[in-house]
DNA sequence: CATATATACTCTACAAAGAAGAGTATATAT
DNA sequence: ATATATACTCTTCTTTGTAGAGTATATATG
């Protein structure tokens, strides 16, 4: 039942970057993110098929912006976040919580084992 | 060049199982406690693929157990994290925490400890 | 204007990870 | 002997992740 809801490793992340980026989320900002914030370089091509696959599982919508007057402004399709994939970023983050909680690998002091 | 450390959806939550289960962890330990902690009903298939791709990446190491005297009591394979797969581990860590960091999405817990 | 260059996205092919479930091994129970 | 319980093996297939050349479309520049 949760079964489409669950998210490959990739998505997850992605998703989370479209979460950060809010009105200035699309392919090549997400790209620059994940560079940026967790320094892993995806190639577009990678990059591309996750958001046609997040897409077509409606966790995420797009909407065509207007090309803009700079160099290169294509027009860009802008990516939202769905309540479906609200849904799904939750239940990952609270499966990997779960297994997380309490963990000696955790770094801090740990309060149960 | 960490990219040999990148792990899977369901790489990440049975490397969580085993450091959680310590000196009781192996497939089947692992599969019950994924059914109880997050509900993942996972194939027996399923788990021990993943499992054998973790030995082999070296994330994990196991050492034949000895049948116990309770029925159906087959010897057991045990399972050990690698300081490799603890460092994965961490990686993945970090990373989700911080691309989830300050997020509005963030109801209640959080992923970091 | 023609050509260069910048940003953004499409397409195709393939590799890695995840999933299923029948089958095998080996123990105690009856 | 046969049943049954736990633990693991094997094969096959689907889904996710990866790569990079190619296309589209905008401004910059000689």
């Amino acid at each position: 039942m949760t079964k489409e809801l669950r998210l490959g490793e990739f998505e997850l992340l992605v998703l989370l970057a479209i979460i950060r980026l809010g009105d200035e989320a699309y392919g090549a900002s997400v790209k620059r993110l994940l560079a940026k914030e967790i320094n892993r370089d995806v190639s577009i091509g990678s990059l591309y098929s996750t958001i046609d696959r997040l897409q077509s599982k409606e966790l995420i919508s797009s909407i065509e912006g207007e090309p803009t007057p700079i160099r290169g402004g294509r027009a860009k399709s802008f990516l939202k976040i769905t309540r479906k994939g609200e849904t799904a970023v939750r239940l990952s983050k609270s499966n990997l919580t779960t297994m997380w909680k309490g963990l000696s690998i955790n770094g801090g002091s740990e309060v149960n084992g």
